[in-house]
RNA sequence: GCGCCAGUGGCGGAAUGGUAGACGCGCUGGUCUUAGGAACCAGUGGGCAACCGUGGGGGUUCGAGUCCCUCCUGGCGCACCA
């Protein structure tokens, strides 16, 4: 007995479920029932994503508490989800806004703090001045705040991070391990990660004691540097101008209507080249990004389409000095390097190796490793979520809780006003006597990143009641999870950090495990047509009535028109209700139609013909096994096998599309030859590989029929019945098909082409041509080419 | 711009380099029905046919939807990453 650990991405409760999930979770549902009749001791649990912003916005909008909002939620989606009947442990359930969740995680704070993976410092945040609060970046649209339409300042903040970083190389050489995980996931990972391999060079500030560093990837082109470019935000800077100056600055950037439009302001420094005698003149430019690499670069207008736009801008010089004509200029591609008296004649590659080399003997530069990843900011100044268990004395030190002090509660009697953090207003919360120093002192008001509580939810599934964080024998008996389902949405961030959790912990921990996700399968999303009244207002597709040859509201017969297929949005009204599907079409329909349309990793869209027609396979199946008779023909048991064969690969292989097919297949057979099965066993067999697919029509037929759950084991395969020993064997001539004939496997090719030559078909096509090769690929094609 | 993936009937989609279009939807004709979003039977890539057909063009192969090159189109991701 192995163990399969089955999950699919845990919800956000928002208060409903919808189709999305569904799809999500019939998937996961059908795997995890395969895998019990298989035997397979099956971890497939459920649960919560409970923290976040949009209980908050509620409480504000609805006048509720964001726990009690959230609470009913999750009671109500989880009736719903009882309705889908689902095989989930639900005794495994957790809620990461629970103590007995969020505890445990602040457990792993203190512990992550004490390795070293977690640390503070200042960093530029988006903030919403009139919400008093920080935005994510996805919630500030058009520089203005999604909410509130302020615009958004940056600001300093002291924000807690988790170091990522240090994984970096580990989590980008780890993906190749991931053999089961879809390529496009691992791509966008390995390009979030942004690995890139140059060379650091130091640039000497001319008449000051001053130096500023540089990453590159192509130190190769050194010798057609002709400027200096640097971010606002450098250090340089603020050493070399006024803070005015350079609030002027950033507004000048600022006025900037084309984003890619590029300006610099030049500043009063220059700098040494560090091999030729000659003076680089260094702007603060808009297009230095001041977080990637040392926030610096060197223009060599020549060979960077950037730098070129820069240098024509500024009237800057620009040098050649890989070879090609002048009109390729800019020239980004590899060639001979010329005007570098230590590199002419090399290739880019042997040049990048020599002038590293160079700089490394001069102490002017190194090899340098480069990572676009940044360290993962993990602070919200938010109420709903979990407390970051740190405290601050007067004097502005801190200290990080010990296990011992935890946990650190939220308290339920907030004012959630909607200016700023409800926390940092609460001061009987806030404000403690410390248990160590006896000083006061003033809890973290900011809260985790929701993404941390996602990050190992999987693993607290295994113990979901322990008193600790997890129990290292079981995480490493039972992890990786085998098969993790969910959206591509999910593809970076929650994914990424749930690896580089599962490292840190391992590290932390001396677990066994290195990844924690095994498999990963996306699924595709549900689309469905979306309607409009001729006033542009969206209408729900239970709204639309076809009459007449015309789309009309039901309610006020006003014409409608169909728009595209779209993914299923509230936005756009182009949504189906679970509960209403269940009820007119059943949950077994309901699930055949979630895998039949289209494979599950592409979108599937929602048609009325294509829940009915599940619905009709399922009531015709519960006929078929109404009619008693007793014709078990010769064939019947060789189909059975193929089916039971097939549907098992198709499960195996998430081809749940294919799946249906079979299921079609079979019962055209059955109903076509007229087989009706008096055979029980083979009844069962059927039976059983209809279960993962339709349990509750599976169940209600085996109980008629047998009066007790015969759901017990995954019927085997007889290999014999399996292989056919009569084929039809194609014949072609030129590789084109002339014929097949029926014939039986293992042939003699001498005999058989005999017969061929005297098909009347073969004949023509040969004539009066001689046959000079045949080609016979034994019980799979005969080829014949003539002259 | 860069990267990844994908282009197959009216539609969704099947095809370890070996009979293209499984299976479904839709459609056509029929049967049974007071009726039917029901059920059943037959048909359904194009062409009268020889034949032609997997986005276009080339190539490898006895044989290509499948492998290679190239172009076109669409989707997704990243986006001034030095």
């Amino acid at each position: 007995m192995s163990k399969k650990y089955i999950l699919e991405m845990f919800p956000y409760p928002s208060g409903n479920i919808h189709m999305g999930h569904v799809r999500n979770y019939v998937i996961g549902d059908i795997c995890a029932r395969y895998h019990k009749l298989k035997g397979d001791e099956v971890v497939h649990p459920m649960g919560w994503d409970a923290f976040g912003l949009p209980a908050e916005n509620a409480a504000m909008q609805f006048k509720t508490h964001p726990k009690d909002w959230t609470l009913s939620n999750i009671k109500n989606m989880k009736a719903q989800l009882k309705k889908l009947d689902l095989d989930l442990d639900w005794e495994k359930e957790l809620a990461t806004c629970k103590e007995d969740y969020y505890q445990y995680q602040q457990e792993l704070f203190i512990d992550l703090y004490n390795a070293g993976l977690a640390y503070k410092k200042d960093a530029l945040v988006n903030w919403d001045p009139e919400d008093q609060t920080v935005l994510a970046n996805e919630q500030v649209i058009d520089g203005k705040g999604w909410r509130t339409g302020a615009t958004v300042e940056q600001k300093v903040l002291s924000q807690w991070f988790f170091k990522i970083t240090n994984y970096a190389e580990e989590l980008l050489t780890g993906l190749d391990e991931l053999t089961l995980w879809p390529e496009k996931v691992k791509t966008m990972q390995r390009n979030w990660i942004g690995k890139s391999i140059g060379a650091e060079i130091k640039f000497d500030v001319i008449g000051k004691n001053e130096s500023l560093n540089i990453f590159t990837t192509r130190p190769d082109t050194i010798y057609g540097a002709t400027f200096i470019a640097i971010s606002v935000n450098h250090n340089l800077v603020s050493k070399s101008l006024s803070s005015s100056e350079i609030e002027n600055i950033k507004n000048l950037f600022d006025q900037v209507s084309d984003e890619k439009e590029k300006i610099g302001y030049l500043l009063d420094i220059e700098c040494k080249h560090p091999l030729l005698d000659k003076k680089l003149p260094v702007y603060v430019a808009n297009f230095v990004l001041d977080n990637y690499g040392e926030g610096a670069i060197f223009g060599c207008p020549a060979h960077d389409e950037r730098d070129y736009e820069f240098a024509i801008k500024y009237d800057l010089p620009i040098i050649k000095v890989i070879q090609c004509e002048d009109n390729q200029l800019p020239f980004t591609e590899d060639g001979l390097v010329i005007n570098s008296p230590l590199l002419n004649g090399l290739s880019k590659s042997d040049a990048i190796l020599k002038i590293t080399e160079h700089f490394e003997s001069e102490k002017i530069g190194k090899r340098s490793i480069n990572y676009k990843l940044r360290d993962w900011g993990v602070s919200r100044q938010r109420y709903w979520g979990c407390p970051i268990p740190v405290i601050y004395y007067e004097d502005g030190s801190y200290r990080v809780l010990e296990k011992s002090e935890l946990p650190v509660l939220l308290p339920y009697d907030v004012n959630l006003s909607g200016k700023g953090n409800a926390l940092l207003n609460h001061n009987n919360w806030r404000k403690i006597t410390c248990s160590k120093t006896n000083k006061i002192a003033y809890r973290e008001t900011d809260t985790l990143d929701t993404f941390v509580d996602s990050s190992w939810y999987y693993i607290r599934f295994l113990d979901n009641k322990l008193k600790k964080p997890f129990d290292n024998q079981r995480v490493d008996e039972y992890l990786p999870v085998d098969k993790y389902i969910g959206g591509i949405e999910h593809a970076i961030l929650h994914l990424l950090y749930s690896r580089f959790f599962m490292k840190a912990l391992r590290d932390i921990y001396k677990l066994n495990i290195n990844e924690p996700f095994k498999q990963l399968f996306t699924q595709g999303m549900i689309t469905h047509k979306t309607y409009k009244t001729v006033n542009n207002e969206w209408v729900m597709p239970k709204e639309v009535i076809y009459e007449n040859g015309k789309l009309l509201r039901v309610k006020t017969k006003e014409s409608i028109e169909e728009g595209p297929s779209e993914k299923m949005s509230k936005s756009k009204k182009n949504v189906i209700e679970p509960d209403e599907i269940l009820e007119n079409y059943g949950l077994d329909a309901t699930r055949v139609f979630m895998i039949s349309d289209s494979p599950p990793d592409r979108e599937l869209e929602w048609t009325d013909e294509g829940i009915q027609s599940s619905k009709n396979l399922v009531r015709r199946i519960e006929k078929y096994f109404t009619i008693k008779s007793t014709n078990l023909k010769k064939d019947t048991e060789k189909m059975i096998e193929k089916f039971i064969f097939n549907i098992e690969k198709n499960i195996l292989n998430f081809s749940l599309n294919k799946c249906v097919a079979d299921i079609y297949t079979l019962f055209n057979y059955l109903e076509k030859e007229k087989v009706f099965l008096n055979d029980s066993e083979i009844s069962k067999k059927i039976l059983i590989c209809l279960y993962p697919i339709a349990p509750k029509m599976s169940l209600k037929i085996s109980n008629k029929l047998f009066n007790t759950n015969i759901m017990s084991e995954w019927p085997g395969i007889n290999n014999e019945l399996l292989e056919e020993s009569s084929i039809n064997l194609p014949i072609q001539i030129h590789g084109k098909l002339i014929t097949t004939i029926k014939t039986e496997k293992g042939y003699n090719e001498k005999d058989i082409l005999k017969s061929i030559y005297q098909i009347e078909k073969v004949k023509n096509k040969i004539l009066e041509r001689k046959v000079i090769k045949v080609i016979n690929v034994q019980d799979k094609i005969i080829n014949i080419i003539t002259n």
